[in-house]
RNA sequence: CUGGGUAUGGCGCAGUUUGGUAGCGCGCGUGUCUGGGGGGCACGAGGUCGCAAGUUCAAGUCUUGUUACCCAGACCA
């Protein structure tokens, strides 16, 4: 009986006893994406682009609402850039692409493929920004980055991946604290009512943040196997690049003075992201504001006559309304259809057979209710699938926020600890702030700091690790 | 980088132990009956077995070398 309910997903991995599996076997399946010839690279497929260009276009509206405009810096980087902030070539130096060729000609510097771009563009800023009535600059851009990572998995971490970086200078530090923190709370409203994904915001330890700033801040997704995904980062970076690029204003006092920057990016492991916050035994299931396909419509015996016809008049006035839609009407049986879409997570479905046209009613089924049908009236096709729409994009958030909750314990010592990360849950815990307490948990337990919340109300008064006075709240978890 | 594994039609695999006519499932094409949960029947196309060298009358199978990928560790959006 369990094998018979399992026929409807015989092509993707059991999602409970082998997830790794699953994740792979889903983001082929549904052709998101594919492998590129080179290790590490992924081809992004067009069902895989379209979530991609959904993502933009949610984003790139929140930036310009919040006055940044986009530009494109070059790739190429020349080496000497990269050496300018200490911190900076020492964190991603073991993985940077480097050009020492033009054919068969070395070059006189090497060239660095960017792995991000805040030397580039802070070189550029130092030309571009001369008095305090040129600040803030506030500049995002939209590029594909370089990191030869030696394990990848698509989406998750490939070689080269497609992200924003916004680059932004201040005068004061506290304009540029400002910007961060406002930053972050784009990402986290965008990940919570687009993407449905809750998030654990908070600032990263000295050990796990970004190589070069003053302060990073992270918002933190909770996978369905307990893991956690760094879903986007904010980064507070002081004078720290200002100095060594040289970036000086002339203040309205008369003085030059070095901005205060940030900088901050979410890429397409956002979809990486989607896929496990949301996934099933069934495969995706896509929150509607960010689903290529909001609703596929099936005709059943489509050659009966009218039923096609029809099923395309109900495509036509849902597409009037907005909603992105698409007919199947191709050779494939109804159950294969079914499966499929299921498979795609398209979130809802709407079934037209002779029995609906005579009822004047349609059939329709949620993604995140899969197996369940119910029937709508055809006269109010269009209020009934638009308020559909927006239930599911509630519920999904709802589910995946009570999931997370649910797998959050607090952890006093490290035997609870313990029992947290290994039995998929994150851990809360009090911590000294000494880094070799991270380390020690991270060799013993496989678990990191994901971040320290910004509600800092103490569980207790000793670090989980050593039994020393604990300083700061933080969450403890497995990541990807 | 350390340890283990794999490489055979588009995909997933069998065949390797004991050398002897390259097979299966899915997918793909044509026709037909179907169509409300991955349909049935009939016919058909498609592979110099990762690459290179060697042993042999004969190599997918044995030997040596080589490359790529996968899984588990150390590093990372």
């Amino acid at each position: 009986m369990a094998q018979k309910e399992k026929d409807f997903v015989k092509e993707i991995a059991n999602i409970d006893t082998d997830f790794a599996q699953w994740y792979t076997d889903v983001v082929k399946k549904t052709q998101l994406v594919d492998y590129g010839p080179v290790k590490g690279t992924m081809v992004i497929r067009p069902y895989g682009y379209a979530i991609w260009e959904n993502i933009q276009k949610e984003l790139d509206t929140r930036f310009k609402a919040t006055g940044h405009q986009n530009a494109y810096f070059p790739m190429f980087i020349p080496y000497s850039y990269l050496q300018k902030e200490s911190e900076h070539i020492e964190g991603f130096a073991p993985e940077v692409a480097l050009v020492t060729h033009v054919g068969n000609t070395p070059l006189a510097e090497k060239l660095v493929v960017r792995p991000t771009s805040e030397t580039i563009i802070c070189e550029m800023y130092s030309k571009w920004i001369e008095s305090y009535k040129d600040l803030p600059v506030l500049i995002n851009q939209w590029a594909n980055v370089v990191r030869m990572e030696k394990t990848t998995r698509p989406f998750l971490r490939t070689s080269e991946f497609l992200w924003q970086e916004g680059h932004t200078v201040h005068a004061t530090e506290s304009e540029a604290r400002k910007e961060t923190l406002d930053m972050l709370a784009v990402y986290e409203e965008f990940a919570k009512t687009v993407l449905a994904i809750p998030m654990l915001v908070g600032r990263k330890t000295e050990k796990e943040k970004f190589a070069g700033a003053v302060e990073t801040y992270s918002i933190e997704a909770m996978m369905l196997d307990g893991k956690s995904l760094q879903a986007g980062t904010s980064h507070y970076l002081g004078q720290n690049f200002a100095k060594p690029f040289d970036i000086k204003f002339l203040d309205s006092d008369g003085t030059h003075k070095h901005p205060y920057q940030t900088s901050w990016g979410v890429s397409t492991r956002l979809i990486g992201a989607l896929i496990m916050a949301h996934g099933d035994e069934r495969g995706l299931c896509l929150p509607p504001k960010i689903a290529p396909i909001q609703v596929v419509l099936i005709p059943i015996a489509a050659h009966k006559p009218g039923v096609l016809a029809a099923t395309k008049k109900l495509a036509t006035t849902l597409q009037k309304a907005g909603i992105r839609t698409k007919v199947d009407d191709s050779d494939q049986t109804a159950g294969w259809k079914f499966n499929e879409y299921e498979m795609k997570g398209v979130p809802l479905r709407i079934e037209l057979g002779p029995r609906d046209i005579e009822g004047g009613v349609a059939t329709v089924s949620r993604r995140d209710k899969a197996g369940q049908k119910t029937t709508i009236q055809i006269s109010t096709l269009k209020k009934d699938v638009l308020a559909l729409l927006d239930d599911i994009q509630t519920n999904m958030y709802i589910k995946a926020k009570v999931f997370m909750d649910s797998h959050i314990k607090q952890a006093k010592n490290m035997t609870e600890l313990a029992d947290a990360v290994n039995n998929k849950n994150f851990a809360l815990s009090m911590w000294c702030g000494d880094t070799a307490c991270e380390d020690k948990i991270k060799t013993e337990l496989a678990a990191t700091t994901r971040n320290m919340p910004f509600d800092q109300s103490p569980l207790g008064t000793q670090c989980v690790c050593c039994g020393k006075p604990a300083k700061t709240k933080v969450y403890f978890g497995k990541a990807y």
